[in-house]
DNA sequence: ACCTGAACACCGTTCAAGT
DNA sequence: ACCTGAACACCGTTCAAGT
């Protein structure tokens, strides 16, 4: 058992929210639990309600490390022409949903279980893993307005993330995996052919 | 309290169903609780297990309802050539997750939360919803492969479905719809035309 | 045979009490 | 001031006991 005063609160709070990223990594979402987390910390369970005010809260901030996690893959992922690049970015968002299964599922998952407000530092992490296709939407049309870009961006990049929702069950075979990708690819290329073709 | 053999079994378990659906849709997928069910039909939660394995199988069955319900509005929306039958499909399967939006969110939220096989008779269902727009691809190019076809109608019916899970957040203002719609329909109408002019 | 409802094993969350 | 851990209010699920 932790002694008292042998960590900050936000040690505390960086020991709960590693514990609790490591759980769903490791056992799934279904494992994360206020009992669990403090056990792996060698806290108690009344310690977690010191630094989050809850277990949405804990998740919340969970969700956001992921999506820094994406966010970062997305931008080693930029290089070649913006078509390129589009399709590029699309398949490692795949990649990246599939290795990191679990993570990833539990941003959408828990998305709205609860009917708090989404803070504004959150949606900027949102925002930036939109940002990337969005730039490459600029550069590729520069002559259209701002948000007709952004709308193209979106409607694509939902669309990606659309295939990826309905495909990825556990386990996939590596024949699933080149359909999606082979899916994913479809969408992309039909989707730049007729937006460079009527822009 | 309801008195023995006043109802089948068979009875019962319509009982269930038709409570536990109404509870979703009037209060939402939260609300849903085996004590909450047995009270609104006078049973005791017992009686639930008589009729359904669990919670999950319940939860199935009512999913399977949804699913039936959708297919039903899309067979309703095939008029016109295969390019206009498809942006109204698109728009209706919108139209009907706005509407029934507790429903729809159930079907997507409770997948795979329990790793239970998805049963024979339920995957039929999903793939009616697939069907009509699988249908209009074929009629569209009807000398590819089935497998091209199916990819095809299956890239962009996930795409719409992605644009809808990633925006339909209650509440929304009909600014917001018209904004979802727009996308939605930028995204069939860039796809097809890569499409046409590919195939 | 049908149905009950108390009981069990879990949950998240709280808060008076310890050091 | 920090942390405990017993307690509370809920859950889903079971099953011996009633009629």
């Amino acid at each position: 058992m932790a002694r008292r005063s042998e960590h900050s609160l936000e040690e505390i709070k960086a020991m709960v929210l590693d514990a609790a990223e490591t759980i769903v990594i490791e056992e799934g979402f279904s494992a994360l639990k206020a009992r669990n987390i403090a056990r792996e910390i060698g806290y108690t369970v009344g310690s977690i309600y010191m630094v989050f005010t809850n277990m949405a809260d804990l998740i919340l901030h969970i969700n956001a490390r992921t999506l820094d996690a994406i966010a970062a893959q997305l931008e080693q992922a930029q290089d070649g022409s913006a078509e390129e690049s589009i399709e590029t970015l699309t398949l490692t968002y795949l990649s990246y949903a599939r290795q990191h299964f679990d993570r990833w599922r539990t941003v959408f998952d828990y998305r709205r279980l609860d009917s708090a407000e989404i803070p504004g530092w959150y949606q900027e992490k949102i925002d930036s893993v939109f940002a990337p296709v969005e730039a490459r939407f600029a550069q590729l049309t520069p002559e259209l307005t701002d948000a007709d870009r952004k709308r193209a961006a979106r409607a694509l990049w939902c669309g990606v993330h659309g295939i990826c929702v309905l495909s990825l069950t556990e386990p996939q075979t590596k024949a699933d995996i080149k359909e999606i990708e082979a899916t994913i690819v479809l969408l992309v290329r039909n989707f730049m052919r007729g937006w460079v073709a009527h822009a």
